[in-house]
DNA sequence: AAATGTCACAACCGCGTCGGG
DNA sequence: ACCCGACGCGGTTGTGACATT
């Protein structure tokens, strides 16, 4: 359907719909300035727009409320508060914004789908073709990731049939072809940069704030197995903590390629490094358990609960600003 | 320069909740 | 207790701008 001919009135209602003009605008706003923000019906019914309450309200709301980021991108402490009440709250989208000053929970919103869309897309480009069904099975992968870092959010689910098309390719999460070096990101070394064990690399990985791209490319040609192995032991050697972004550091996004306009920029980081402690520091917690054998399936029956996020430090509420 | 892809944003829709009559 | 309108919320879609090929 065309959006923009919903701009026309509903022809026997008179209801209008589509962009608003500033002349709109400005009767809501008087009207608000007169009423308060409130009664958003009576302002068709008094004749003032042919709007329908709602669409006044959501006008409001979104674009004319003072005090609004309007065209302001989400800063990396934004993004930050986002991702972690996100994991906190899930789809809360309203509750969220609360918490982000000038935000509403449109913009937390679109945010968190460009979001999730741009990781679609960039694990959808790395996905193995490793079957006829591979269309199919990209699907399925990125659907599978895309329900680890919202965790609360809509919740995973897969038929009987993608779940054994999953469980019967053998494919790993990294491969070679003629053409592309490069086909799929080792999973958690994407989720979880943090937790590429650079000591026992083979590849002896630097971890700098400003991926090198060869050296990016290296790191996802790593075979899946490789990089299980070494994950479920998220602590790290003392000298190699240094590398990890901490959650709190203002540069945590930056070291992922912010602003570069790299794949892996700004807020792209798909999940709440969820062993990171308040203070940027893992949780030893997350350790011991099935530190042996993880596969994609067991990777997501091993990925913490959403209880692993209760260490995080509370937000400050609306209330405190 | 044109075609195509991607992104951010605005707006609508459907549904649930709440409160007043 | 029930109905109904108002409101709030989350999901979805359409569009224009910009980037890339």
């Amino acid at each position: 359907m065309d959006g923009r001919k919903r701009m026309l009135c509903d022809d026997m209602g008179m209801i209008k719909k589509g962009p608003w003009k500033a002349e709109e605008d400005e009767v809501l706003i008087n009207h608000v300035n007169k009423y308060g923000p409130r009664d958003w019906s009576s302002i068709r019914s008094k004749g003032l727009l042919q709007r329908t309450g709602k669409s006044c309200r959501l006008r409001w709301v979104n674009k004319l409320r003072p005090n609004l980021k309007n065209g302001v991108k989400f800063s990396a402490d934004e993004e930050r508060t986002v991702i972690d009440l996100q994991a906190q709250f899930g789809n809360k989208w309203a509750k969220i914004a609360t918490y982000l000053s000038g935000r509403t929970d449109n913009d937390v919103k679109n945010f968190w789908s460009s979001r999730q869309k741009r990781l679609a897309r960039i694990l959808q480009t790395s996905a193995p073709p490793c079957s006829s069904k591979s269309r199919k099975n990209k699907e399925i992968q990125v659907s599978l990731l895309d329900g680890v870092p919202s965790l609360g959010a809509p919740e995973f689910s897969m038929s009987t049939e993608e779940e054994s098309i999953i469980k019967s390719q053998s494919c790993s999460s990294s491969y070679i072809d003629d053409s592309e070096t490069i086909k799929m990101v080792p999973l958690q070394g994407l989720m979880y940069p943090s937790s590429l064990n650079f000591e026992q690399s083979p590849l002896q990985l630097e971890f700098t704030p400003a991926i090198d791209k060869k050296l990016y490319e290296q790191q996802l040609q790593l075979p899946f197995p490789q990089i299980p192995q070494l994950q479920p032991d998220y602590s790290l050697p003392l000298e190699n903590q240094d590398f990890v972004p901490r959650i709190g550091d203002p540069n945590f996004y930056d070291v992922f390629g912010q602003g570069s306009g790299s794949e892996l920029g700004t807020g792209q980081l798909p999940i709440l490094p969820s062993c990171f402690g308040p203070d940027g520091g893992f949780q030893t917690a997350c350790q011991g358990e099935n530190q042996n054998n993880v596969t994609p399936d067991s990777f997501m029956d091993d990925f913490p609960p959403m209880d692993i996020f209760d260490h995080l430090d509370p937000l400050p509420s609306p209330s405190q600003w």
